[in-house]
RNA sequence: GCGCUCGUAGCUCAGUGGAUAGAGCGCAGCCCUGCGAAGGCUGAGGUCGUGAGUUCAAGUCUCACCGAGCGCACCA
């Protein structure tokens, strides 16, 4: 990438600098190189001069004229601007931008790719809902996220995983299993009641449709006794095909499902335990067994085994992660929780390392929750209250791209208001159309040039010198920047940002340099100019298509 | 009470310690006899929660306070 390339440029200039005397042999930290806010002050920028000045004891603006002075300016770099208070600038030439509509026409969807990852296994596990209710809209945060950043990491990359875990082995599906078989007994015309904490929402209803479809009254046992455990069982696989067509709508597919109570029945848990208890983490006292975590800087143990016997999720949990780490072999994984799990992170890391993995392979993402708005009234999710709003019934509404790109476009960190009238009504208005539409009408450029036979392959991109063709052509060049950013920081909220302004700065193109001639033969542009913008125009279409594809959103030809 | 996260334009949100804080929506105007007007252009709108501190430089880092969300189980 050019910004390495800059990088290096001033490396070299500040050590032939200090080699002549001109600055003092003064250690250098790290180059920072950054994307100046305003154009005047050209496409990149070193702060540098202003970090050495005190070291140095010289002052920043002389600094920073004594490295300029010996960065060489030729090919990629035009100018190179000492600015005060102690900035040196750096400007691209024309020529060099121009050459690059090449190289990403050559790249095509590969354009954007960086080679970070180097090919380590990573596993991103996102969302992984508790099967005892459909996906909900809260859930497409995560989702979004999740899916986003695993596009971002392939890019950058990684090999991926993307994982969903099944919490099939805890109470939760057992209050739900007993949920469903009341509404299952009432099906028969039984008194049944939803059980304490059950769960009440009219899904469940349906689920007990499709078990006495399948299984007619087979099912059912003397009045009074509890769920067999069939029913928890099937009824989980129902509730899973019907997670899957939620996931399905949305446009997310995991590589992996994982059962929460396989680590029980291939042995996994035991040898966790026994592993734990090896290295000395585990002790028994009330009864029941303790990860003896204060012992690594923790606030205080936590129960592994129940006093009842039952292994608490969170022994499980540790159980998965000897599975993701030692069984299953993975270089880093990436956990994405909701904060209401925040609790619940230091624990695991603890966790991590006392099974003898570097808690630095487990990198655990807290996402804020949303916060659900019918205008100004509030939506409480719970699906013990029966009050969902699935995330199918939005994307119904909105789309599946409209959703994502929504979702996707807020920091983990932010605490999100999510106002379903307004992502409605907006729906027609929303941002995501005008980038849509961007690469629409790109396509239908692209196609009146196929039906009027002009060949473009050929086109000098050396004639394109409008400020608007280069504005374009520099915010094409962010993506892989962008990417290596965002795969660094593990944060892919940028994304929806950048393909909005490259979608700005193709319309902004669009309006002042016209592409076609007016009429079929004849009229301005002339011809090599017209060849030259054409292929600007399609690199502008993998550009935006690939942007639009790392959030998993179509780039549509028409709309 | 303790911990994590947040507080930036009317609303929803961006903003790798750097140069004059941005976008979308909304609001007020203007622009199609030409490649898609789902577009373009202009404008109004800000004590970056408050107060101290660190720094050559703070929306960004530290501390305190105020406000909001979420945690603090032998639930998951």
């Amino acid at each position: 990438m050019i910004k390495d390339d800059i990088a290096d440029l001033i490396a070299g200039a500040v050590k032939r600098a200090q080699d002549a005397g001109d600055l003092p042999p003064v250690p250098i930290p790290d180059t920072p190189v950054e994307r100046p806010q305003r154009p005047e002050h050209g496409d990149y920028a070193t702060s540098l001069p202003m970090r050495l000045a005190r070291s140095a004891r010289m002052s920043p603006l002389d600094i920073a004229g004594t490295i300029a002075k010996q960065i060489p300016v030729h090919g990629p770099i035009e100018e190179v601007a000492v600015a005060p208070p102690g900035f040196i600038n750096f400007r691209l030439s024309r020529q060099w931008l121009a050459s690059q509509i090449d190289a990403i026409i050559s790249e095509g969807l590969a354009f954007g790719n960086v080679a970070i990852g180097k090919g380590q296994k990573l596993q991103v596990e996102f969302v992984s809902a508790n099967p005892v209710g459909p996906i909900h809209v809260g859930n497409g945060r995560g989702l979004a996220l999740g899916d986003t950043l695993s596009r971002v990491l392939e890019a950058a990359g990684y090999e991926v995983q993307r994982e969903y875990l099944v919490n099939d082995a805890g109470t939760q599906t057992q209050v739900f299993a007993e949920t469903l078989y009341a509404r299952y007994q009432q099906l028969f015309g039984r008194e049944a009641d939803i059980p304490q904490g059950g769960y009440p929402g009219e899904y469940v209803i349906e689920i007990a449709e499709a078990l006495k479809r399948a299984y007619g009254d087979s099912l059912l046992r003397p009045p009074g006794d509890s769920a067999p455990p069939e029913v928890h069982d099937v009824g989980i696989e129902l509730m899973l095909a019907d997670i899957r067509k939620d996931l399905e709508a949305i446009g997310v597919h995991y590589d992996n499902w994982f059962s929460e109570r396989s680590v029980y029945s291939t042995g996994v848990y035991e040898k966790t335990m026994a592993l734990l208890r090896e290295r000395g983490f585990v002790s028994e006292r009330e009864g029941a067994v303790w990860f003896v975590s204060s012992s690594i800087g923790e606030e205080k143990d936590n129960v592994l085994v129940r006093s009842t016997g039952a292994p608490t999720y969170f022994a499980s949990d540790i159980a998965y992660h000897y599975d993701k780490f030692v069984l299953r072999g993975f270089d880093r994984v990436i956990n994405v929780w909701g904060a209401d799990h925040q609790g619940h992170v230091p624990r695991m890391k603890a966790a991590v390392g006392a099974l003898g993995v570097d808690p630095e392979r487990l990198t655990i993402i807290i996402y804020q929750l949303v916060t659900l708005k019918r205008g100004a009234e509030l939506v409480k999710l719970s699906k013990r209250a029966g009050d969902i709003v699935t995330l199918r019934e939005l994307v119904e509404e909105v789309g599946a791209d409209a959703a994502r790109y929504n979702f996707v476009g807020r920091a983990a960190d932010s605490h999100m208001d999510f106002d379903i009238e307004l992502a409605k009504a907006q729906s027609s208005e929303n941002p995501v159309y005008y980038v849509k539409y961007a690469h629409a009408r790109i396509v239908g450029i692209l196609n009146q040039a196929a039906e009027r036979g002009i060949d473009y392959a050929g086109g000098d991109v050396s004639l394109l010198s409008e400020d608007a063709e280069l504005a374009l052509i520099r915010k094409m060049l962010r993506l892989p920047e962008l990417v290596e950013s965002m795969a660094e920081s593990l944060e892919p909220h940028q994304l929806p940002y950048y393909a909005m302004e490259m979608a700005t700065a193709f319309h902004d193109f669009y309006e002042k340099c016209r592409v076609l001639p007016a009429s079929d033969t004849t009229g301005p542009p002339d011809p090599g100019v017209t060849k030259a913008r054409l292929k600007l125009v399609s690199a502008a279409k993998v550009v935006l298509a690939r942007a639009l594809d790392l959030m998993g959103m179509s780039a549509p030809d028409r709309m």
